[in-house]
RNA sequence: GCGGGAAUUGCCAAGUCUGGUUAAAGGCGCUGGACUUAGAAUCCAGUCUCAUAGGAGUUCGGGAGUUCAAAUCUCCCUUCCCGCACCA
């Protein structure tokens, strides 16, 4: 008998795939319709793989194995998204240079990919740092800047200054930096910026014909924030220009008492210098700026703000507004100032409170009055215009339109479209990225670097301090000539955000060799779109919002015709592990802390309660010791059989166990040789075969939708049966067809023990490539569903009478199957109860029948049964003659489980009183 | 505040769309048994409550309803998780 060793099993199919590069793929146009493309989310290749990659990799793999077996030409590709910071600090901290460090992490972390059994194309292998890859970046950069959609301006951007550099809104996730959770600051710089919002519109339009988790979709679709709105121009008193302010609430114009500025608002500074409000408001503004963007918008921050002596004009009514500056108002948004209706908006209205500015209510609701003066918050539901000269009188949801169109008339206004969406600033002072290809030129501006000068590589000649960008420390970099007069001039020494790099790399897997261009057009044409796409919710608005922009760019550039660069998209869930917690202290017990008992801080017990992995809790666990203890398999089986892919998963040491001793189960049954062998087919091997057609169905159906976990419980289920089977003795046809269908099954999940037992079965040819089972739709016939359940209810009831009756040793088993009549009533009945319901009723009916007047209180109770529970009852699809034929041909499988006399009776010929007892489906029971 | 998701028998977790075959799959854990000197492994049985004949009772966060029939459909409530957040 062979042992099962995952190790030399593991090592020698890993080679043997790699040696017939049986998972390279050429493009096969003739195939168009039958391609796959299976991507994992670019990984940053950090130098030891975690448990999260575990996952991804083995769903992603399974899923691209099993369209492989279907017939499918699968485009499976890896490679690393190698630029970053991790790279950069380790170069600050400990003096490496982030070119090697980067290089041996994608080393090592390739070698435990290997590990894992992925059967990735490794010859389509690409990575951000080479410059044959980041040349393309800067192509694209430059493409942009062609057309406009790379612009620089001055701005206040978000500053992490733990990451020393400026970060997309996209990027600050509740006022923190994405990366460290730093807190954000706001600066005032010159960067570079894509123009994302020209495809603002395309983008939540997109989001239809994806089919992405609603979750994800609505997430970037609450990110685009797209609203419906009038632009209303108030004309400032005294002066010719108008602020051009955004409003959804047109219907409210009537009831504006005040304009409210951003104290950032260039024209705040001009109107109050050599005022008295000078004094207050460099005061004022002093505070504010002190304040970054999210506190000055929590929700529980005060609301503060100062008159500065100047007004503007309502252009519905000509009332003049005072104007105030205040805290709340962010002036990257929309124009930088907002109007002001006190009565129908609650933070206008603490403003005007607080600022004893007068309430103008103009929408009354319908069932009463409001009252300004006894008003204690804002009435922000629907009513009647009020206060509004024509408009009195309209429901304001109609007012919307009305006044917008009479500002319209009046050229003081418009109705437009909003979004929320910001352009995306790519600038990132930092070394290790990919440089953005300007010059700045003296006399000619902003120069772009040729086409043919590309790529600007990184200088080696930097410093790592820790402090500014290491690119300003080089003396060759930034100093350059203008590619148009050749006088001297500066690089731009800021480099591009790393989601550049991330947000194409899909199309360069396609043809990662491209020269000419970043890919060629029929390739990715061919490829595209990515079918299936796996990774985190984390990127649900950043990758994921940048990848789907640069689809659009490069499809306009007619780089390709894909609208969408990702069909179908799984978010995987995360691995938690159970971890002390201090339920006073609402926290978990950090690293140091693990293995006490005890709360240190409050003295309370700990709790286990689960959380995600991660490494400053100590709670993680390491796959490479998991797969050095039990095989890439067993580790694959675990993570894939302990929740469906968009669950969190618990990690448990048991599960992991029984991954391993399933495996190892099977590898024994599959193995070692049977005792019993029949020629002759009997009913066992009918159900067998219903069974195994079955569970193909319901593997197939289940990865189809990668419920990959649900495909794994069928085959436990089958295997288990499979074993029985086996005990019991076995055709050897059927079960030599079992053996290799259930390998077949098993491969996408244990691509190495199931490679090995095809090999070991007698197979030519890797089961890699082997086409994935069909299923006999002929054998999943009622008639088998109904033996299956007849056979397994009948042994359970077995168990149950026995363990009721606690007896240990039966001499004699008998089964009774019904009579004949039992089996029409039973039909007659369902008839019936279709057509009456009252119990009186129905017997009356049965009883025209001679027949059953006979049995009359037997009948009674049958129908009341019936009557409550109908689903219970369901027409037999056997014979009385074929239920006792079956029952007679599965005797020997009763008589090896209970081992005593089995008799197979007909209700007649059984003197027991409980054989009136035996239903169709449902025979007397009776021990002895 | 707005929006989304969830709550199942010790734990994990199916089932909910398409009501009935559901006291509710499967796994883990636990209990008993077989095997064994013992343990491990393996196998068998049990694991809501009661029950010496397959039964009865009470269950799927709580409450109300629809139905012959509800974990599943409708309404209300509670709790938890997540996303966005003074968005003009």
């Amino acid at each position: 008998m062979v042992e099962y060793d995952p190790h030399i099993i593991e090592k020698k199919w890993q080679e043997n795939w790699e040696k017939s590069k049986i998972f390279e793929v050429k493009e096969d146009l003739t195939k168009k319709n039958l391609k796959y493309y299976v991507l994992e989310m670019y990984p940053y290749p950090s130098s030891e793989l975690h448990m999260g990659h575990l996952r991804n990799y083995s769903i992603g793999d399974a899923f691209a194995r099993y369209k492989r077996m279907c017939g499918f030409n699968v485009l499976y590709p890896m490679g690393y998204d190698s630029f970053g910071l991790p790279a950069e600090n380790a170069a600050i901290d400990h003096g490496v240079d982030p070119r090697k460090w980067t290089n041996s992490n994608i080393n090592a972390i390739q070698q435990q990919q290997k590990r894992i059994g992925l059967s990735y194309d490794w010859t389509r292998m690409i990575y951000s740092h080479d410059p044959n890859y980041f040349k393309w970046d800067q192509w694209f950069f430059l493409k942009m800047f062609e057309k406009g959609l790379a612009y620089r301006e001055n701005s206040y951007v978000n500053w992490c200054p733990d990451c020393v550099t400026v970060l997309a809104n996209e990027q600050v996730q509740g006022g923190k930096c994405w990366r460290c959770n730093t807190d954000v600051e706001q600066k005032f710089l010159t960067q570079w910026f894509l123009k994302i919002r020209v495809y603002a519109e395309e983008l939540l339009e997109g989001l239809n014909i994806v089919d992405w988790p609603e979750k994800v979709k609505l997430m970037q679709s609450n990110w685009i924030g797209k609203s419906e709105g009038s632009i209303i121009k108030f004309p400032i008193e005294g002066e010719e220009r108008t602020i051009d302010i955004f409003t959804t609430r047109a219907d409210t114009l009537f009831g504006a008492t005040f304009m409210v500025f951003a104290p950032e608002h260039p024209w705040i500074r001009e109107w109050v210098e050599n005022t008295n409000y000078f004094k207050e408001f460099e005061q004022f503004y002093a505070e504010v700026v002190k304040q970054n963007k999210f506190e000055r918008t929590d929700l529980d921050i005060e609301k503060k703000g100062m008159f500065i002596g100047k007004y503007a004009i309502n252009p519905i009514n000509n009332e003049k507004l005072p104007i105030y500056i205040g805290n709340f108002v962010i002036y990257e948004y929309g124009a930088g100032a907002v109007m002001a209706v006190p009565a129908h908006d609650q933070r206008d209205f603490e403003f005007a409170k607080e600022y004893n500015i007068p309430i103008k209510i103009v929408i009354q609701p319908y069932d009463y009055i409001l009252n300004p003066e006894k008003m204690t918050r804002a009435y922000v539901s629907d009513g009647i215009l009020f206060n509004s000269g024509e408009f009195n009188g309209m429901e304001n949801r109609n007012a919307i339109n009305a006044i917008t169109e009479k500002l319209e008339q009046l050229e003081m206004g418009f109705a437009t479209i909003n979004y929320k969406l910001r352009d995306w600033l790519i600038s990132r002072q930092r070394y290790w990225g990919c440089p953005i290809p300007i010059i700045y030129c003296e006399s000619c501006g902003t120069v772009p670097v040729a086409y043919e000068d590309l790529p600007v590589k990184l200088p080696k000649d930097v410093k790592f301090t820790g402090k500014g960008n290491p690119l300003k420390t080089s003396k060759i970099y930034a100093n350059v000539n203008c590619p148009k007069c050749n006088k001297p001039a500066k690089r731009e020494t800021d480099t591009m955000d790393t989601f550049i790099d991330s947000s194409w790399y899909f199309f360069r897997y396609c043809d990662p060799e491209s020269k000419d261009l970043p890919y060629r057009k029929n390739l990715v044409d061919y490829w595209g779109n990515v079918d299936q796409y796996i990774g985190g919710i984390e990127h649900a608005v950043m990758h994921l919002l940048y990848a789907r922009f640069f689809t659009k760019v490069a499809r306009d550039l007619n780089l390709h015709s894909l609208d969408e660069p990702f069909q179908r998209l799984l978010t995987q869930g995360m691995i938690n592990k159970a971890h002390a917690y201090c339920p006073m202290c609402e926290a978990f017990a950090m690293k140091a802390d693990m293995h006490n008992k005890e709360c240190k801080r409050c003295g309370t017990k700990y709790i286990l309660k689960s959380v995600k992995m991660s490494k400053s809790l100590g709670n993680t666990v390491d796959p490479i010791s998991i797969m050095d203890n039990y095989g890439a398999d067993a580790a694959r089986f675990f993570i894939l059989f302990g929740a469906s892919p968009k669950s969190g998963l618990e990690w448990s040491d048991e599960g992991v166990d029984f991954a391993f001793k399933f495996i190892k189960k099977f590898f024994t049954l599959i193995c070692e040789p049977v005792d019993k062998i029949r020629k002759e087919r009997n009913i066992r091997d009918i159900l067998i075969e219903y069974y195994l057609n079955r569970t193909i169905k319901s593997v197939t159906e289940s990865l189809d939708k990668i419920a990959i976990r649900d495909s794994i419980n069928e085959i436990i289920q089958f295997i288990s049966e499979l074993n029985k089977y086996k005990l019991e003795g076995v055709n050897k046809k059927i079960f030599e067809i079992c053996k290799e269908k259930i390998v077949l099954l098993l491969h996408p999940i244990t691509p190495h023990i199931s490679e090995e037992i095809w090999e070991t079965l007698g197979n030519q040819g890797f089961l890699s490539l082997a086409p994935w089972p069909s299923y006999n739709e002929n054998v999943l016939t009622v008639e088998n569903d109904y033996k299956w359940k007849l056979l397994n209810n009948t042994m359970d009831s077995v168990n149950n009478i026995l363990h009721i009756i606690k007896i240990t040793d039966i001499k004699e088993l008998s089964i009774i199957v019904a009579e004949d009549w039992k089996y029409n009533l039973v039909s007659d009945l369902l008839e019936l109860v279709e057509i009456m319901e009252d119990h009186k009723q129905i017997i009356k009916e049965v009883m025209k029948n001679d027949y059953y007047k006979k049995n009359s209180k037997f009948i009674s109770q049958i129908v009341g049964n019936l009557l409550k529970n109908r689903g219970k009852y369901v027409r037999s699809p056997l014979t009385a003659d074929e239920e006792y034929l079956f029952f007679t041909e599965i005797k020997s499988l009763f008589e090896k489980k209970y081992l005593c006399t089995i008799n197979i009776l007909y209700e007649r010929d059984s003197h027991e009183k409980k054989a009136i007892q035996a239903l169709p489906g449902r025979p007397a029971i009776i021990l002895k």
